[in-house]
DNA sequence: ATATATATATACTGATCGGTATAAATATAG
DNA sequence: CTATATTTATACCGATCAGTATATATATAT
């Protein structure tokens, strides 16, 4: 049976993307309620806010699930053991830069800019779910250089944790960089560079 | 003759770093008066505040200036053409980490982490010094790969500004990895790594 | 001493912050 | 129909936001 009660006039979903979209912009702290009653569903009150959602605070977590449900899967490749190592880190950065350069969303990647999302202690908990997806995908990068060393691909002592944070670093970088309006043909470029520090540790 | 009038009873460059030390941390936006005043000069008074410093903004303004003015200058070496241009980047890369890494300050860049902080339409004009900083560093990357070329260390077709962009981004992505907490050992391994970006090109 | 200049302390401003109390509107269940 | 459940609209809450008016305190200039 259908849910009892008065129907809500708005998209519950549409509405959290739209909170993801605020929040991606702007971060936790500097996206106000105002702003976010005035975009959703073209406009709500107060009371259908807390009604729908419950608090701001609980509408980012959802607004960041919902990133990392969707957006944030381009480095999702990193964990895939059918892909070799060296094309999952590249098909991670490629996938990542492109999708951080898309049009229709704000540019840069939500989980990298999140680190200043909630930058005062008050609210530091907020951006535990970014925090915890920028690390799985540092220990993404370094496992695939592990694999390689496995694999037979990278010598044995290849330091992983330093490769990996060579790929990670540059990943993060680039949601600076594309929020200072550097285009996507600059990072498929300089992806391609950077996969030579993979092949001359692989020369040695 | 010295100044007139009753003497203020705080330091006022003092008072500049701490604040630069609370927006390096939290941001512009996120950085209320109320923290401000009690930080300043061991808390300071709301007239004060204002007679010393006209707002929150010039304040900002200053305290930006005063990091460009001194933790900001470990990327001068890019620009300076008796370094030879490899080492330029390789020094500007290792200075910047350490300089991040450092304990007495927030970790990270306060140009790099800048980008997130003044993230509302309304406020963008006032970290406009942070953003062209980071266009500036941009820029001594590709200098640097473009004197590498002058001098006939990398070949003529080389990619200056995706080669720039490399360590650029990676330089970006180390204020994120910082303030996660990643340490500077992790930094001087990673960047031993990507300057085989560099001498990877040379070899063709 | 008086005038001038600057900084201070106390108290206050309107606007916005995140969040809520109350009650009317609209659906289903029986 | 009535009872129940849920959302809505209007109005409001105390707290904090960035900033200021007024008057007092403390220095130099003459």
């Amino acid at each position: 049976m259908a849910q009892m009660g008065r129907p809500r006039t708005f998209d519950r979903q549409a509405a959290v993307e739209q909170a993801m979209f605020l929040f991606w912009q702007q971060g936790y702290e500097s996206t106000s309620l105002s702003q976010l009653k005035a975009a959703l569903g073209g406009g709500i009150s107060a009371p259908s806010f807390y009604a729908a959602f419950g608090s701001k605070e609980a509408l980012f977590r959802e607004a960041a699930q919902c990133y990392l449900d969707t957006y944030a899967r381009v480095t999702q490749c990193l964990w895939d053991d059918a892909l070799a190592p060296r094309d999952a880190v590249e098909l991670a950065l490629r996938q990542s830069a492109r999708m951080q350069s898309d049009a229709g969303h704000p540019p840069g990647c939500m989980v990298a800019l999140g680190c200043m999302s909630a930058p005062t202690a008050e609210h530091a908990s907020v951006a535990a779910p970014l925090t915890a997806s920028r690390a799985r995908t540092r220990a993404g990068f370094v496992r695939c250089v592990e694999r390689g060393v496995a694999q037979g691909q990278l010598p044995a002592d290849t330091d992983a944790s330093a490769l990996g944070a060579v790929f990670d670093s540059f990943l993060s970088g680039v949601s600076i960089m594309a929020r200072d309006g550097v285009g996507q043909a600059v990072f498929d470029a300089a992806i391609s560079q950077l996969m030579r520090v993979w092949d001359a540790q692989r020369a040695e």
